[in-house]
DNA sequence: GCGGGGTGTTACCGATCGGTAACAAGGTGC
DNA sequence: GCACCTTGTTACCGATCGGTAACACCCCGC
């Protein structure tokens, strides 16, 4: 526990690219990558940002994409360590999870420097199905669904599964939105929606006997 | 009205460009970038693909940054033009317009070949603040924002900005949702959800009694 | 028949893309 | 002192980027 920077990424594989270079021109990379873009960074402006050059890049990394990836894969960490902490204090109480969720994502998105999710702005910026990237996309993005639904269905409600999906479209949808508003943007308002869908699917048994909803017997919901 | 095709784009400005090579390399690029995203499609393949050359391309676009704003004018135009004709048969009727538009937006999104929203993607794409397509993203999206809320206060309910608010966050994040989960995602849930928290504004005035919430007494809405 | 506008063709520009070869310098451990 | 391992340096690769110059062509209207 004696080193304080960002730690070397697990995948690490041998003896190679311990010491500085392969760390400062990670950083570097990651920090262009979400304030600019995948697409937008190319190599030489990452080694030139990590006062190195590209031979120093190819002997720790053997490709772009791979760096892509491993950018992703430092992010999905950071995600999950974020998630954690912010849930960590609300133990055994998952309504208490999720509002302290939003509310600690409201505040991390509409921060002055925050680009939204770099997990996300990468599923729109990569399309080619074979990269690196692409399944650690997808896996991310799978785990957040795992995981709302598993707190949805720790609470007492109807359809969690549904409500579960429901509050990922909402995150997703506050980080595309910083995006575009850079500042006072609906995004301000996906804790108090979140609320009032669990409070709604809380509900749902209380309203189902009322005639005039038709909610479950029209089988589109697919 | 006797045209068919994709119309000049307003933009035109003067004799130039009306016969066949532009609304060739329009078109084309129009699905180039939607479906390879605006970075990964350079001229060169462009063109290629139009069945024409660069010359030609630069006799009748100034750049490609302002073809690509030209494109995202074109989509910001089918989406209105797609919004008013879900919206038209239940005129009078704002939740039947809300609701029918949800379910468009998940036919629409969960098509095989949908790429999601293009402005959207532009969004995540373009970083440069002085792009020419930048202008455009955000008029679309305070568009949608406007549209949202107006819906909202046309209904019978508490808090229509929120509730206005939280439907566009909802309908971003189907799109965000459909470039990871290719297959049964979440976009699924967004029509229910969107009913969900319709109710759920209406129904505030009911529930707002109750003491154990205390939702306006905290002012960090902002 | 003649001119002109819209097109195609070819070649080119400088810059950048991702990626590599060969070699020199430096530090550290033995 | 020696060797090794990590870095830096320089030059280069072919491909592509966005964008342009010069010229030939062809069809259309007059």
């Amino acid at each position: 526990m004696s080193r304080t920077k960002t730690e070397p990424t697990v995948a690490e594989t041998s003896a190679d690219a311990r010491p500085r270079v392969r760390d400062r021109i990670f950083e570097v990379a990651c920090g262009l990558f979400y304030r600019q873009g995948i697409r937008a960074v190319g190599v030489d402006a990452i080694v030139c940002a990590a006062g190195t050059n590209k031979m120093s890049f190819y002997r720790s990394f053997a490709s772009k994409d791979e760096l892509v990836a491993e950018y992703l894969r430092d992010r999905d960490r950071n995600f999950w360590r974020w998630w954690d902490a912010v849930v960590a204090p609300h133990g055994g109480d998952p309504r208490a999870q999720i509002e302290a969720l939003f509310e600690a994502h409201i505040h991390k998105t509409c921060a002055r420097d925050s680009r939204g999710c770099g997990l996300t702005n990468a599923a729109v910026e990569i399309v080619e199905e074979d990269h690196p990237a692409r399944q650690v996309i997808f896996e991310h993005k799978s785990e957040i669904r795992r995981r709302f639904r598993k707190l949805a269905r720790a609470m007492a409600v109807h359809e969690p599964d549904q409500l579960g999906d429901s509050l990922m479209l909402l995150m997703e949808g506050g980080y595309l939105a910083r995006l575009t508003f850079t500042r006072g943007g609906p995004v301000a308002c996906a804790s108090q929606a979140a609320k009032t869908l669990i409070d709604a699917h809380g509900r749902v048994q209380v309203m189902a006997p009322l005639p005039a909803y038709g909610r479950q017997n029209e089988g589109r919901s697919r």
